[in-house]
This record gives C-alpha cells, structure tokens and sequence, in this order.
RNA sequence: GCCAGUGUAGCUCAGUUGGCCAGAGCAGCUGAUUUGUAAUCAGCGGGUCGGGGGUUCGAAUCCCUCCACUGGCUCCA
C-alpha cells in the first residue's frame, strides 16, 4: 500500500500503482470526470499513471492552469495526428500548450500552408477527438527512438532527441500518432470538443534565424463549445478596442510613411491627453522630490562610448549624425541615462545631495526592426517617463518603495486593478556575469524584495533574469480584458556611475561611488497610452480625457447661451465645446456618443429659460435636468 | 531583418476566367430643414486602384521590384 497526501493534508492509502485517476474516483466520479492531469510529488504526470510510491498527490481540471497546460498541449498532439492524416510526410518541430492555446512548428515540405487550409484540420482534429483515443506513454531507449525517427525521416525530433539522454526517453501515441514527449498527457481526445486554429506563421528552428523557417500552427480548443464562442468574442472585443483603431476614430495620433514607420505623430487631441497625463505624473514627482530637467535629442559619440552602449548597440542602432566640417559624431539619443549621468559629474556632489533624483520626459530614438514596429506599443521614437536617481546602497530600499508607491497610485488613479512586478535577480550558478560586489548585489536584492513586501506587492521572482549591470523590477498590469502588459522598471545600476566616474564627498570626507537607479514606471508615454486606450476602449477617466463635455444647443439660436455656459464651465476648468452643426439633436448625441465625450449637455429652450443644463452621460443616458451650479457640483464629484 | 498575408476616395468595403468613362455607405462641401436624448432630406465634389517597371490591342485584375501595414519569428539599452 503507499500513502497519499491530499492537498487539504488528508492521507488516503491506495493500492500499489494506482493512477491518480483511480485515486480521483475514489473520491468522486465527478471529479474524477474532470480530472486532465496531476502533480505527483511536486512534478506534473498524467492522471493514468500509475503511482509506486508515497506522494503528495493535487489533481488537475480545466479551471487550473497545469490542467489546461495538459490540454492543449494534448490539443498540439491531435492537431499533428490531423496534419499527418491530411499530409503525410509532414515533418514536426515543437508543439508546446501557451497562455492561450497551442501551437505546432510543421515542416510540410513542398506543400503550402494557407489559412484556406485550417478549416479542414479542425474538421479533423473533431473527428479524431471524437474517437476517444487514449493517450498512451512508453519509456523508450534513445535507440529505439532514434530507430523510429530514422524510419519516420523527422530530422527535427533526432535533433531533439540529440540533447536528451537514454533512460530519460519516452513516447506518447494517440489513435495513429505518436511523438517524442515528456508529457503529461490528459487521458483521451474526447474531451476536446471545440477547435479552432487561429493563425499560420513563420518561425525559425530552434527560435535561431539562421535555421530553416518551419511553418507555425497556433490553435485552441475548449471542453464546450461555448467556451471558445465567448474566446472568439473576447478576440472582437480586443479588435474593437485597439488602440490603433481608436487612435484614428478619436484623432489621437497619426502614422505617415513619409516621416517614416514607426514615428508617431500627436494630433492635437492625443497632445492635450499625453501633456495632461505627463503633467500629472510630473507634480506627483515633483512632490517626492524628483527635480526636472531637459536634455538634448542627441549627444557625442563619446558620450555613448563612455556608457558602453556604442560598443553594445552602435551597430544596430541608428547611425551617427555627422556635422558638415568638422568631422564630429552624434547619436540621436536612445536613452537619458548618459545625459543624466553628466548632470550628476557637472560639479563636485555631496553625500546631503543624496538621493539626487533627477527626471526627464526624455524622448529617445531606437532603431527597432521593421517587423516589430506595432501602432503605439512598439515605435522607434517614443518619450520616456524617465529619471534616474544617485544614491547610496543603503539609500536604494527607501528609493524602491517611493517609486513603488508613486506607481501604485498612479496605476489607480488610471483605473488599473490588477498590478503586479517581476523581480529578476542573479543567476546564482554564474556570478561571474555580474558587475559590482557581492555585498552589493545582496544589498540591493535585499532591499527590492522587501520593499515590495512592504507595499503589499504581487511579486513573481525571476533568477537569472537581472541585467549584468544590477537586479531589477518590472512593473506588469491587466487590463479589462485580463490581459496582461509589461509598464516600466525600476533598475539598479552599478556600472554606469562606475563607467562615469561618478564620485560624492560622503560625511567621512572620502569619495565614494553613488548608486544609480534608472526608473521608468509607465515605460513610455506612447506605449501606456496604448494600454490606457485599450484598457479603457477609449472612454478615458474625466480628470484626462481631451473633451470633459460636449454641448448641444437643440437649435441654432441657443449657441449664444451655449458659447456663455461653455465660459462659464470653464473659468471652473471644466473643459468641452460647443457643437454648432446646424444638425438633429438625435445626431449630434449619436456623433458625440462615437467620440466619447463623457457628458453632453443638451440645451433647449427649456434649459435656457431656467438657466439649466440637461445631462446626458456617454454610455448611460438621461441623467435629467439642473442648473448649471448643480451641475459643476456635481461634476466634481465625477472626477 | 525573416516567413506569410494585405494595400481601391478621409473611413469601412464592392469590383476575381484581363475589356464600356472604377462603384457603394459613411465622412466632406452646398442648399433646404431649426429639430428634445444614438443617424433630417436633396444635390455636388473627391480615386496616378500603395510607388515604379514589365507582359498585353487593352491591367485595379497577370509578372517583377520597392514601400507601408497586419499576424508571427528573431530582437528590445
């Protein structure tokens, strides 16, 4: 008998090589119904296999995220059975479950894929998942393996199996297929009952661009065919809310192939709402005592050879500007650091200078590859929230938790709900890729871990994942549609002020190495818009958004009184116009409506004879009749 | 940069075996209407069919090339 451990710490014994399938319907059939994998002792197996020793035992559904792992990586497996089934020769890659489905790297020879051809995989696919074929696993030898590859002529899978070592080796087949796999598995097809494949792309062999280009599937299946409806209606949705869409309906901002890809333009609607945005961001600094300043968009060639970052990324970045005569170089500036780092050095700095927090909303050029360039979110010219902070090491944990609450409020401020970080720390195995001391890096890891405890913060920990120069933290959000976007970070940097040669007087009258911080909360202004304009499919909060208010005189001999309210409204710095279209008050509410203006004011006679204004709120209609006193009250407490 | 796809009026899109002067809706302009909570009516203007080259009697349509955009891949100080 062995012994297993339930996650609610009761032990149950069960028979030698139980499965944990057979554990499941011991407890309930329902569950047991349900169940798609399970971790066995810390490690993922598949519920059909059988358990030889004690283990602490946790089963997996759908409504987990290692159950739907198992899923859809199994839904990979049935869709390489279609494949095989409809192109026979076809060669495989990897085929591993994502956040959001599947995927599988085929290599169909001289066959071309399209995405004519998808429907009719997942016809396929539906028809093996009904046969109910079991997903079974064999340990094999690497011998057998390879014999089979051989035999099958898949140069990618001996690749793989090229890096795996015999023993280690097993096979999972379905119905006619079978594949090298670690696993797990669910039990059989049949739970797959909803399949769509969702887009055809290249990718590279190993994710290496040198290698062969294989022809990459993504798919996804559900349990119900409702479930994928309400996925596809999520997809709309996230279509009907892109902020590229938006940016154009709302004359934001503005793309031209002759200013060239990539650099966006600001119309003067998106300007009013990032220079408010930035406004804010900039008293909410100001007030923590961050100081502003204003750099150049270029600077030396020096200036970067001195950071490293010429040597770095001098190559693939935009090349040097070169003046008429005298044979000078400068970069357009791809980041402020540099420019900081010199206002720091400018003169001699006193340890009572310290934390010396200086900011910028510095807008830098990066040359970005043509394929990755993307509306708002990925450009090559964009303005940084920027600032870098010269402090000392024991300075950096007070530092993170200001920043880290200056985000937090902001982030709510904007709507935000759900906001996470990242903490990337070092490879513990390889110190030697790191600069600055031990003592150091501990310092500063320590203090990133306990600020975040102190603020309460969601953090996942990353090692391995810090830059060479120092530990960082990255800012991660969800939007209204659950999905999730990288912000900004806050980095330590030791090597900078070293490669400056930034120096401070302390109190013991010796000289002494700051510590820099580089921080940028939101990233970039453009790509936080891009969030904020999905997140809130263009209905910006009151206190941002460009139009506070539209009023709409029901005829044209009311603009006067309009035109006198809309004075009034703004010396209260209540900010609209007047829509003086000689239109349908029907139309002028449809139009105002599209462009999500929060609130119309609609004035007739009636209005104008008591000095009134009648409400109308975007998205939710009437709100009745009051005066325009009432009404600036009320609007405060919109805000 | 690589693979695949797309590119017709300001926007959304018709226009597929190559063939009359390339169409629609919305937007715009002009006129009429002066309107009570999501589209008043009528008329008009607007397109080098992404750019260039080629095939052809004839190209939005076929071929080549360049550009931009979309989805991925690689990259991201």
């Amino acid at each position: 008998m062995i012994n297993i451990t339930l996650p609610d710490g009761t032990v149950r014994q069960y028979e030698k090589g139980a499965s944990s399938m057979q554990i499941a319907q011991s407890i309930s059939e329902g569950l047991a119904r349900n169940v798609l994998a399970a971790t066995v002792n810390g490690e993922v197996w598949d519920a059909t296999r059988p358990i030889h020793q004690d283990a602490t035992l946790r089963l997996h559904t759908w409504q987990d995220k290692e159950g739907k792992a198992a899923y859809w990586h199994s839904s990979a497996h049935l869709m390489a059975e279609a494949l095989e089934a409809l192109y026979p020769g076809i060669k495989f890659g990897i085929g591993p479950s994502i956040d959001n489905g599947y995927y599988y790297d085929v290599d169909t020879g001289d066959t071309h894929l399209t995405p004519a051809d998808l429907p009719k995989i997942e016809e396929k696919m539906l028809e093996l998942a009904r046969l109910k074929n079991q997903y079974v696993r064999r340990e094999v030898s690497k011998q057998e393996a390879v014999d089979f590859f051989v035999e099958k002529g898949d140069e990618y899978k001996l690749e793989l199996l090229e890096g795996l070592e015999d023993g280690s080796i097993t096979f999972y087949s379905q119905g006619n297929f079978t594949d090298l796999c670690r696993g797990p598995h669910i039990p059989d097809t049949g739970v797959i009952k909803a399949v769509k494949l969702t887009s055809l792309a290249g990718a590279y062999w190993r994710g290496d661009e040198k290698r062969k280009q294989l022809t990459r599937i993504y798919g996804i299946t559900f349990p119900k065919a409702q479930e994928l409806k309400d996925y596809l209606d999520l997809i709309e949705e996230a279509k009907k809310r892109d902020h590229r869409k938006l940016g154009t309906e709302l004359e934001l901002f503005m793309f031209s192939e002759k200013v060239g890809q990539g650099l966006p333009i600001w119309l003067p609607k998106g300007t009013q709402l990032r220079e408010r945005l930035q406004n804010f961001l900039r008293a909410e600094q100001e007030k923590q005592g961050y100081q502003m300043v204003v750099t150049p968009h270029i600077g030396g060639k020096n200036l970067y050879v001195t950071s490293g970052h010429y040597a770095k990324y001098g190559a693939d970045s935009f090349q040097p500007i070169h003046t008429p005569r005298e044979g000078e170089e400068f970069l357009l500036k791809p980041m402020n650091c540099p420019h900081h780092c010199e206002i720091f050095g400018h003169r001699p700095r006193s340890y009572r200078e310290l934390p010396l927090r200086i900011g910028e909303f510095g807008t830098v050029y990066r040359y970005e590859q043509s394929g990755e360039l993307h509306g708002l979110s990925r450009v090559r010219g964009f303005t940084q929230d920027d600032a870098h902070i010269f402090c000392t090491v024991e300075q950096v944990k007070g530092e993170f938790l200001k920043v880290l609450e200056l985000t937090q409020m902001v982030i709510r401020k904007m709507g935000f709900e759900n906001f996470t970080a990242q903490i990337s720390l070092r490879d513990p195995e390889k110190p030697e890729k790191y600069i600055g001391s031990d003592a150091n890096w501990e310092a500063a890891e320590k203090a990133i871990i306990e600020a975040t405890a102190e603020v309460d913060m969601v953090t996942t920990t990353a090692y391995g994942e810090a830059a060479f120069y120092g530990p960082k933290l990255d800012f991660m959000i969800k939007d209204a549609l659950g999905r999730s976007w990288q912000l900004g970070t806050i980095q330590v940097d030791y090597n900078l002020p070293e490669r400056f040669e930034l120096e401070y007087i302390g109190a013991d009258n010796q000289t002494h190495r700051p510590v820099m911080i580089h921080r940028a909360p939101f990233g970039s202004m453009e790509r936080f818009i891009s969030i904020l304009i999905e997140h809130t499919a263009g209905k910006f909060p009151l206190w941002l958004t460009p139009d506070q208010f539209a009023l709409l005189p029901i005829s044209d001999r009311l603009i006067p009184y309009c035109e006198e309210i809309r004075q009034k409204l703004g010396e209260h710095d209540i900010r609209g116009f007047v829509d003086e279209r000689t239109e349908s008050i029907g139309r002028k509410i449809r139009d105002t409506e599209l462009k999500r203006v929060p609130i119309m004011l609609i004035i007739g006679d009636k209005e104008a004879e008591a000095g009134h204004v009648s409400v109308r709120r975007q998205g939710q209609g009437d709100m009745g009749s009051m005066s325009i006193d009432e009404f600036i009250t009320w609007f405060q407490t919109q805000l």
